[in-house]
DNA sequence: CATAACTCCGACTAATTACGTCGGAGTTTA
DNA sequence: TAAACTCCGACGTAATTAGTCGGAGTTATG
């Protein structure tokens, strides 16, 4: 499977959402949901996620919402994966080197001091990719995102928005609208 | 789940038994598991998979076993990891950008158009890592190997396999070695 | 003040994947 | 000729991911 799941995915184009309109009101997880197709369940969860990493803070209530917890420009892709997967790691290390079949009995010290020379190259492998993760942030997407949409849709994606969070509260605008 | 699994550590931990003896007899991969502590049957299968990427060579029969295709300061870590898991990705993008409820019915040819904007940062990261570990050889692990062993070590090593080699094709020799 | 909409949170299920095992077929040496 | 080896794909089990469900607390509307 591959390392970066759905969950990252999912949690990434929602932020872009929350980065593009941060001024605005709080936007809601059925709202972001619905937008993009996604379960709503799901987002929500994600959230949640997000929220104990301190990425993203709540307003509750009717009109509740999240808005990013700090400036766009300070929230990475990377930060964005550890929050929502763990951070885990590329290789976990089996310590083969103590298996060998002339130590029976009891290893000496030297077969599992230091890092094991093949953890070693992941580890370095892993650290590059976290690196080049860490150098992109939810501003950068964002602006690039601005660049290659058509202004008419960035204005329709706030109308709608806007629309929703007016028709919040009010009795049976929502009706069943479960999927 | 780690993105690289235990057949990468074993397939390597095989290997640099390989590239330290390779101008030597053929190395069987019962031997190479029963010195490393692994389930032969699974490393038998690992090599199945090394052969048909090409990293190394068989010899059928009693005195059978394997070889390093070419030579290891041609055989990266990459490689390696490649020919076991097969190239997989570090992501896979799901194309949430075509899903917005904007587009109900048909959506525009701009909505899919080049590569996601996360998809592009995922894909940096992750050849920065294939990067990283392509820059690694079986014979650089196997020399730093050598300067962390004690000598004695690798001659006993050295001694093992040979022993084993010697003790093939004589019957009943090996009897109910099954683990 | 009561109701409906919202966030918040953990437990639960279903589908996929990784890891390892097994059994059979062909090849080579004692 | 028989025993040991490589070779190869199918199978089983355990763990992880993706997604669902139900309930508790908070806020605005009628």
């Amino acid at each position: 499977m591959n390392h970066f799941g759905s969950a990252v995915e999912y949690g990434l184009h929602c932020l872009l959402y929350l980065a593009r309109q941060d001024q605005g009101p709080a936007i809601g997880t059925r709202d972001l949901a619905e937008f993009q197709g996604l379960s709503a369940d799901y987002v929500a969860k994600l959230f949640t996620r997000l929220e104990k990493a301190g990425l993203v803070r709540a307003t509750e209530g009717v009109r509740g919402g999240f808005h990013l917890a700090r400036e766009a420009e300070r929230i990475t892709v990377l930060d964005v994966a550890d929050a929502l997967e763990g951070r885990k790691p590329l290789f976990e290390c089996r310590e083969i080197r103590g298996n060998c079949i002339l130590f029976d009995d009891r290893k000496p010290r030297w077969a599992s001091q230091g890092v094991c020379g093949i953890h070693a190259v992941m580890l370095r492998a892993e650290a590059e990719m976290r690196r080049s993760l860490g150098d992109h942030t939810l501003a950068q997407l964002a602006g690039h995102v601005e660049t290659v949409l058509p202004q008419g849709h960035r204005k329709n994606t706030g109308k709608w928005f806007q629309g929703r969070l007016e028709g919040r509260g009010r009795r049976g605008a929502r009706g069943t609208t479960k999927t």
